[in-house]
DNA sequence: TGGTGCATTTCGATA
DNA sequence: TATCGAAGTGCACCA
């Protein structure tokens, strides 16, 4: 990693047109070859920048072109090289998540009845022609229920469960389908719009889930 | 701007749990406090992150801890410092952009024949309940069209046109309101969806459109 | 290679 | 401050 810091002037032109003007940055130029300029502020996100793959060119060492095959192209300027350094890193071991919706999705398979009194999987990830539900489950009146999971419940998770109900509704062995909106937090335009479509929304407690999961596992 | 190269490991608990194994990293700390760790490639996304505000505590140098009012806690245990220099930047100008969706609107707005013969404006964000329609206009027959502005036309979008659409129709003295999906570009998903649905399909050309604007401007 | 959905999304405008 | 929609979104996954 090269880590280049400079009083510089950045210009981007690609997917729209930007402008730095100069001022002292760092200049961040990864192994893989991405470009990524920052100011001493604001969050992670740089200013300017480009992803692998792309070519940097840096034969003058005044002023650097960075372009990629979709056309783009950084040009940085650089008036005054505070700083130049380079270190090996190595390849990185990578990073290990826990918490994300593909768990909540485990848990709630694993859990049914959070869902809904009575409630049994059918299966999860159930196959439409439009791409997979994350949950098919049936209701103690034995009539199928699609369930869409999301960490946080907003308006286009609603709009996927209502295309994929419309999808569901067509197949004669399922018909009538419900919907069922399972969410940590449902944000209030998403919970309306649901409900005016007779979509219910079921708050998840992930920590109360995981807990009843593990309580579950100790009866064995 | 602080930045350390070194050999560390780090732990993050908060909106997930994560942790990242022994390596050679860059840790960024920026004036506004906002700490970033990164490895040498992956695009400019970090692999672990505070953002500002928050608490940094390197008391003792070889365990940092990074805490926000959330709850949220980044842990840095470093076990070798290869490099830690700091730079002052000042307040950076900031970036100027310009071709976002904002200007497209603007530029429609002020040719409304674009996006039909004979169509004339009401007003750009007319607002409904869910939210503001990005044009509102009336074709040569006076009918009311809603219009939907976006720089890349994708399904989400002809999505969101829809439901204003739906809104709109509600309203008696527009009814029956009819709809246009204008973007520079439209995937083809969008303008079947889009098309099964009734809305038309315009695709604008940013640069002839802002053309037409400056003749216009120079028969002034 | 392109489409779809998730993200510790981040970021900005607005009510 | 919450909320909503855009982003040069990035990124993984899958066809």
């Amino acid at each position: 990693m090269r880590l280049v810091v400079a009083r510089c002037t950045v210009d981007y032109e690609g997917r729209l047109q930007a402008h730095l003007p100069e001022a002292v940055r760092l200049i961040m130029v990864k192994a893989d070859g991405c470009v990524a300029i920052h100011a001493d502020g604001g969050a992670y996100k740089p200013l300017n920048w480009m992803n692998a793959p792309n070519r940097l060119i840096t034969d003058d060492p005044r002023s650097w072109r960075v372009t990629n095959s979709k056309g783009e192209e950084l040009r940085i300027t650089i008036h005054e090289v505070i700083s130049d350094t380079t270190h090996e890193m190595g390849v990185d071991p990578g990073l290990r998540k826990d918490g994300v919706e593909a768990h909540l999705q485990e848990l709630l398979a694993a859990n049914p009845d959070t869902l809904g009194e009575g409630m049994v999987l059918v299966r999860r990830e159930y196959p439409t022609d439009i791409g997979p539900v994350d949950l098919l489950c049936r209701d103690p009146e034995g009539r199928a229920v699609a369930v869409e999971v999301k960490r946080r419940g907003e308006i286009d998770g609603v709009e996927q469960l209502t295309r994929y109900l419309e999808r569901l509704d067509r197949d004669g062995t399922l018909r009538p389908v419900r919907g069922v909106f399972a969410a940590q937090q449902i944000k209030p335009q998403a919970r309306v719009l649901a409900e005016s479509r007779g979509i219910r929304c079921v708050v998840v407690d992930y920590d109360e889930l995981r807990g009843i999961t593990s309580d579950e596992l100790k009866l064995f």
